[in-house]
RNA sequence: GGGCGGUUAGCUCAGUUGGUAGAGCACCGCCUUCACACGGCGGGGGUCGCUGGUUCGAGUCCAGUAUCGCCCACCA
């Protein structure tokens, strides 16, 4: 055996204790010290005894027990905890002189892995005896005696409504403010799990803000504006809005949600509150949600997107792009649902696979010449047909262009055109022109300036008469037909006279829907409001750049849609439940209605509905009358009120509020990735024209909850995982974590193994911080009092965690910022803790200064684990923290500094680097695997380790030898030059010298 | 048709300047209650979709390609 070559004495400062002290365990001795000498005390066999003679060293202790001159350990008073049973053995302690010249090594090493292994379980039993909840009262916040996470949300989530922790300081400067520009929910949709993955992002990075010292604005909307609200009122109170309708002040529902089919009319103010009512109650099962699920939102800056303000904004907002001309008014071809009988925009549209088929007609040649064959999808709207068109370069239609054919059936004569958008390839090549099929027949129609020919109503169905010049006695046989109807009569007409070549050949093929709709679009002509977007491209695309994406290659979704817009943004809806026009237009003496020189409202007089309102110079009896006047019965459009969501939170139109300005451009949008062209388009381009700025400077973008199967969950696909039920059975925390392990954009499983992690975490903060503040008392640390190059090496790794952890949260990269943490905090209880534990009680052997040293390095990182943690675990975060700080005094762990690494400048003294305790919990690892290898507890002594290494690493070593022995057990450590032919680890090998599988194991 | 993203252990996912493949779950084994059995310790398991190329060296860079998903498009 190889006599150690460590340190005599004394070890990085940790001095040994008197020799008369030290505790030792017969069998242990017995099982482990055979290699030594004989043993040189009896054993104490009470539990009780050595309980207390092992607390009695305990610092935490001392002040509380006998006020002696060598401790003095907090600056104020630490927990009642000394057992019941302590003796006045205090001033056994020797903290001055090691005085070891009378001992030899071998004893010294002997007597201190008797002390280490045979003593701390029993002084870790200490403070669990001696912490009756009555002297836990002591504490800040009762710790329990078993923690739990169950009522921690209800609880701090009234602490913190009670206390205003979340509220906006409304005279914060811009530069400290951070704000967000909440996404709001719709609250007539379904809650489901989406909903709590992506606020859950943002929450996260509101708490990073606010811990770094911002003024946090963080609103709530709710969107209760548009179709899905107005859905859900006809259904539930079985009526309709009618704009034509008064005001009844006295009308009162009579059903509720047992409406009958036939539905009421009613008017659409009445229409509007019936809304508002039945939002209402939306509005507060959301809010519950949001508040189990803990998002720090002020609750005192809230919006509805109908409500007076967002209506205000909405309409100042409208009078303003008037007054630019950048919003105007046109009848023209407008995308149509013809179940909801209003228009629809561009970004409102999607694509599905639908049935269809070719059908091969002929068109008979006005020179007689014979028949040219077109292939169309759409036979019904042969009527509608305004032309033939192909390409400039086909030579197979070459020879037409210019001349005329007539249509089918309908005998009308149309001219063959030629235009570079029609397909060679695509059918028979040539194409006819229909107003309207499609938006190519659309761009056809207005650059060729063909006629128009509409047989298509707004109700679906083919209008009753046929346009000029089309014969009436086929169009007769289809009129009133819907289009489907009509396909198949025209379809027996062209069989009757011989014009439909062939069979129509089935084919699939995408056709528009409004994505709220039901059966494809149509396209007719109609009166509508626009705001320009196409002429602004430039700009636009120029502030798609100036923002930062999280993630970036989100940005070419908006580009793309950019580069993609085909037309003006049509932002009227012929609906009821929205933010009407504040406009109105004169009626000439005939009754004709002037829509050139519209009446726009006071911007003063906002929020106006015309329909109620009287514009200036009219009385209410010149409403739709001869040389009267009349309101505009449309509403906007949904995205035109939430495109102002950062003028609606920031009260734009407050006349003497300069919140706008203290909050706009806005640092943060967060949002879903499938409406970047709507809500995140619309936006930009508002902020664009009105304040010529960008709205907010990030944009975070949140992906896809999908189910297990990985298809996109969806109420209609009856997937949807109900959130209340998961956030009750694994708690908010566990959820939390869930959505936080997911990366900006990426679509993500519900994982219940996630969230069990989640909750598993939270676990392990409740009992990690009882036990630490078992040790500590709950003192505050002081930076100074850390001395050991094993807690510094710690703290050296704490502050490289805090660096990474704070960078990534500034790139709005909490999922990694949680994954360092996380990985960081396993280790501190697995290592750290594990390996400091006994010095930190502070058994005879070890020095005040070593065992202040561990326990001011514990609460140090303690504090920084449970602020690093506190974006994503706000509740049990919360908990713990309350259990060692006056939550009412000095306020939450959410408005608390977020930890910057200045904090461990102190401590850390003049070391630089984590060598020692990594090279510590490195070996400790390796005894830990042999133990297991040799199937044994972790505890079972060991007496003899030796270290064989090929690098110096018994001076790394050396200053946490001490721990070392401690956590693993051992008596001795040896260090071995390593054989450098053998094959063996670059750095070192370690062996356990001595353990004796056959001896029994250690006594309890 | 254009664009974007994914493809790494049975599952869910990390892998930041190219340098000996990672985590958690699941699985297997061990340790029992001395903060935590809602625990601890350890183990097995991957030719990183495929093919080329650059390089001393490629999960990582380049060029193709397959496949899944998403966005966009003028889809007769």
């Amino acid at each position: 055996m190889t006599w150690p070559r460590g340190p005599t004495g004394s070890v990085s400062g940790v001095q040994f204790g008197p020799v008369e002290t030290t505790a030792i365990a017969t069998d242990e001795l017995e099982a482990t010290a055979a290699a030594t000498d004989e043993l040189e005390e009896e054993p104490d066999e009470t539990g009780a005894t050595e309980s207390a003679r092992s607390s009695v060293a305990r610092p935490a202790v001392l002040e509380s027990t006998e006020p002696t001159e060598t401790v003095e350990p907090f600056e104020r008073s630490p927990l009642e905890v000394q057992p019941a049973s302590v003796t006045d053995t205090t001033n056994t302690r020797d903290t001055t002189d090691p005085t070891d010249t009378d001992m030899n090594r071998d004893n010294e090493f002997r007597r201190e892995h008797c002390i280490t292994h045979g003593s701390p379980p029993k002084n870790a039993k200490g403070p669990k005896q001696a912490h009756p909840a009555g002297n836990l009262g002591a504490m800040k916040n009762a710790m329990p005696e078993k923690p739990t996470l169950d009522g921690l949300e209800a609880r701090w989530d009234g602490v913190w409504e009670s206390a205003g922790t979340y509220r906006f300081d409304p005279t914060a400067t811009r530069e400290q403010v951070y704000s967000i520009d909440t996404p709001p929910p719709t609250v007539s949709g379904s809650l489901h799990v989406g909903h709590v993955f992506s606020y859950t992002h943002t929450d996260t990075i509101a708490r990073f803000q606010r811990m770094s010292g911002k003024a946090v604005f963080y609103p709530m909307g709710w969107d209760d504006n548009g179709l899905p609200t107005e859905r859900r009122v006809q259904n539930f109170y079985g009526v309709n809005g009618d704009a034509s309708l008064p005001y009844d002040p006295e009308w009162k529902p009579k059903h509720f949600g047992d409406a009958p089919k036939d539905r009421e009319s009613i008017s659409r103010r009445n229409f509007i509150e019936l809304c508002q009512q039945l939002t209402a109650e939306d509005e507060k099962v959301f809010e519950t949600l949001w508040r189990t699920l803990g998002l720090s939102v002020d609750w005192k800056q809230t919006y509805a997107t109908i409500d007076e303000r967002s209506q205000r904004v909405s309409q100042k907002a409208f009078l303003r792009m008037a007054a630019r001309k950048q919003a105007y008014q046109l009848e023209a071809p407008t995308l149509w649902d013809i179940d909801f009988q209003t228009a629809v925009a561009q970004a409102e549209l999607e694509d599905r696979e639908q049935e269809a088929a070719y059908h091969r007609v002929a068109f008979h040649r006005s020179d007689g010449g014979g028949v040219i064959f077109i292939e169309t999808t759409r036979p019904e709207l042969l009527a509608a047909c305004v032309a033939l068109v192909a390409h400039p370069d086909d030579e197979r239609y070459k020879p037409f262009f210019g001349t005329t054919v007539t249509t089918p059936l309908f005998g009308v004569e149309v001219p063959v055109k030629a235009h570079p958008l029609a397909q060679i390839d695509k059918g028979s090549g040539i194409a006819m022109i229909c107003t309207f099929g499609d938006t190519t027949d659309v761009t056809w129609w207005r650059e060729l300036q063909l006629p128009t020919r509409a047989i298509i109503g707004r109700n679906g169905r083919i209008v009753a008469d046929a346009p000029e010049g089309v014969a009436a006695e086929p169009y007769a046989r289809i009129a009133g037909k819907t289009a489907k109807q009509a396909q198949a009569e025209i379809v027996i007409m062209l069989r009757e006279s011989g014009e439909l070549d062939g069979e129509p050949r089935k084919i699939k093929h995408p056709v528009k829907f409004f994505e709220k709709g039901d059966r494809p679009l149509e396209i007719v002509t109609s009166r509508q409001w626009y705001v320009r977007t196409v002429n602004d491209r430039e700009a636009l695309m120029t502030r798609a750049e100036d923002i930062t994406w999280h993630p970036p290659y989100m940005q070419s979704r908006l580009e793309n849609w950019i580069e993609g817009l085909n037309g003006d943004w049509c932002i009227s809806r012929q609906r009821f439940f929205g933010v009407p026009f504040p406009v109105w237009y004169s009626i000439d003496a005939y009754g004709e209605v002037n829509h050139t020189n519209p009446i726009f409202a006071d911007e003063a007089s906002l929020p106006i509905d015309p329909q109620s309102a009287t514009p200036l110079g009219f009385t209410e009896a010149q409403r739709n009358q001869p040389c009267g006047f009349t309101g505009d019965p449309d509403v906007m459009d949904t995205w035109a009120t939430s495109s102002v969501t950062p003028q609606i939170a920031g009260q734009w139109d407050e006349p003497g509020s300069d919140l706008f300005d203290r909050i706009f451009p806005m640092d943060l949008r967060p949002q879903g990735h499938d409406i970047i062209r709507t809500w995140l388009f619309t936006t930009l381009v508002r902020a664009n024209a009105e304040h010529n700025s960008l709205p907010w400077n990030n944009t975070l973008l949140s992906g896809w909850i999908l189910d297990p199967d990985r298809k996109k969950m969806s109420k209609s696909k009856g997937n949807v995982v109900t959130p209340i039920h998961m956030l009750e059975e694994y708690g908010s925390d566990a959820i939390r974590y869930w959505a936080a392990c997911a990366r900006p954009g990426v679509d993500t499983t519900v994982d219940p193994g996630q969230m069990k992690i989640g909750r598993k975490l939270a676990i392990k903060l409740l009992n990690a911080s009882k036990f630490v503040l078992g040790i500590t008392g709950g003192a505050p640390a002081d930076a100074t009092k850390v001395t050991e190059i094993i807690d510094r090496g710690m703290l050296v790794r704490l502050s490289h965690l805090v660096a990474a952890a704070t960078q990534d949260f500034t790139e709005y990269d909490y999922a990694r910022a949680l994954e360092r943490t996380e990985s960081f905090f396993w280790g501190f209880c697995d290592d750290y803790v594990e390996l400091v534990k006994i010095r930190a009680y502070g058994a005879e052997a070890i020095s005040l200064e070593a065992s202040l040293s561990a326990q001011h390095a514990l609460s140090i990182c303690l504090s920084t684990m449970q602020r690093l943690l506190a974006p994503f675990l706000p509740f049990v975060t919360e908990e713990v923290w309350s259990w060692w700080h006056d939550v009412d005094a000095t306020g939450s762990i959410h408005t608390q500094p977020w930890p910057t690494t200045n904090e461990f400048t102190d401590a850390m003294g003049a070391v630089t680097t984590d060598d020692t305790y990594a090279a510590t919990i490195e070996v400790l690892g390796s005894v830990r695997r042999a133990k297991t290898e040799a199937k044994r507890s972790m505890r079972w002594p060991v007496d003899n380790l030796l270290i064989k290494s090929a690098l110096e690493l018994e001076t790394t070593l050396t200053p946490g030898l001490e721990d070392l022995k401690a956590a693993g057990s051992i008596a001795a450590v040896v260090f071995g030059t390593a054989n450098p032919r053998e094959p063996q680890d670059p750095e070192y090998v370690v062996t356990l010298a001595l353990i004796d599988p056959n001896a029994a194991p250690p006594k309890q």
